[in-house]
DNA sequence: TACATAAATTAGCCGTGTCTAACTTTGCAA
DNA sequence: TTGCAAAGTTAGACACGGCTAATTTATGTA
């Protein structure tokens, strides 16, 4: 069961982690991305809703780059789960678990942006970035990126 | 074609990017999406393959936390890309793509371990974290992770 | 050598997130 | 007021990356 003591290599260059804290690590990722689709919906349907006054279809497809079908697809994902509300071909808006969700995405957005802006990285990169990595940053993490924006 | 020079709010906090800049944004970061599995699987053969010698699917799958026939499947997608090299029922070996690309993917992922922990992130979470973030950091951000390394 | 066990594969299922094609609804303008 | 264009939905397909159950192959040991 447990591993045996002794090894023909008994010198690590560092520890390696075990293969559980590997595969736990793995699984958070794989966590972490079913999650993305409603993040990245309800941040893009608060933008719109502050800039436009409300959140179309026609524009969350736009601005995510996919298809109308797919936005009605997802929306619909969106509403079982109760971060949306709406009625059929109207705009959608966000309940209120929804938008503490938006506002939670939101507010990490920015701070990695500022973050990313900090280091030296160009904004449209960091914007880019920003978008693939806010995903997958730790509240551990995103409280460093912040003390070390503010100790600039 | 172009936007109405004349717009009911013409002052903005900060500029909005244009719905395309937004649209390549996440075209990029699904683009991310469909390379993870392929960098996550040849960067852990090539850590395999250095630790014990070779790359078992049983291993993979212990590490990557998923069901063995995942990793066949997968690995079958992989040899189909030419990252890998593998008789029925053997080992798993990288071609020299494979190689290249695990190369390029563990120094990345160090850097990006190295930064989280310059950063005052702890071990585990800098490990779990990088596993995520290591997918969507460009060029000009690992970049700036390493000046930013260097110069402490 | 033969067999039990471990490893790997195959077959077949599922949910996600994308698409196209075709249809329905909405709402504006003539 | 009616009719058309734009917006939205539905239906149906597909690839991906998981899974379980059942099967096949490899291997070490009795």
């Amino acid at each position: 069961m447990t591993k045996p003591q002794s090894h023909d290599r008994e010198t690590f260059e560092h520890m390696e982690r075990t293969p559980e804290a590997q595969a736990e690590g793995f699984a958070i990722v794989r966590q972490a991305h079913e999650s993305e689709m409603a993040e990245d919906y309800v941040e893009l349907i608060a933008e719109l809703i502050e800039t436009r006054g409300e959140a179309r279809p026609v524009d969350i497809a736009e601005r995510l780059g996919v298809k109308p079908p797919t936005v009605t697809k997802n929306i619909s994902r969106l509403r079982t789960a109760g971060l949306v509300r709406r009625e059929r071909y109207r705009a959608v808006f966000l309940t209120e678990e929804g938008q503490a969700l938006a506002e939670a995405c939101r507010r990490r957005h920015r701070i990695v942006v500022a973050f990313l802006l900090s280091l030296g990285v160009d904004e449209e990169a960091a914007e880019r970035d920003a978008e693939g990595i806010e995903h997958h940053v730790s509240d551990e993490t995103l409280a460093a990126f912040e003390k070390n924006l503010s100790q600039k």
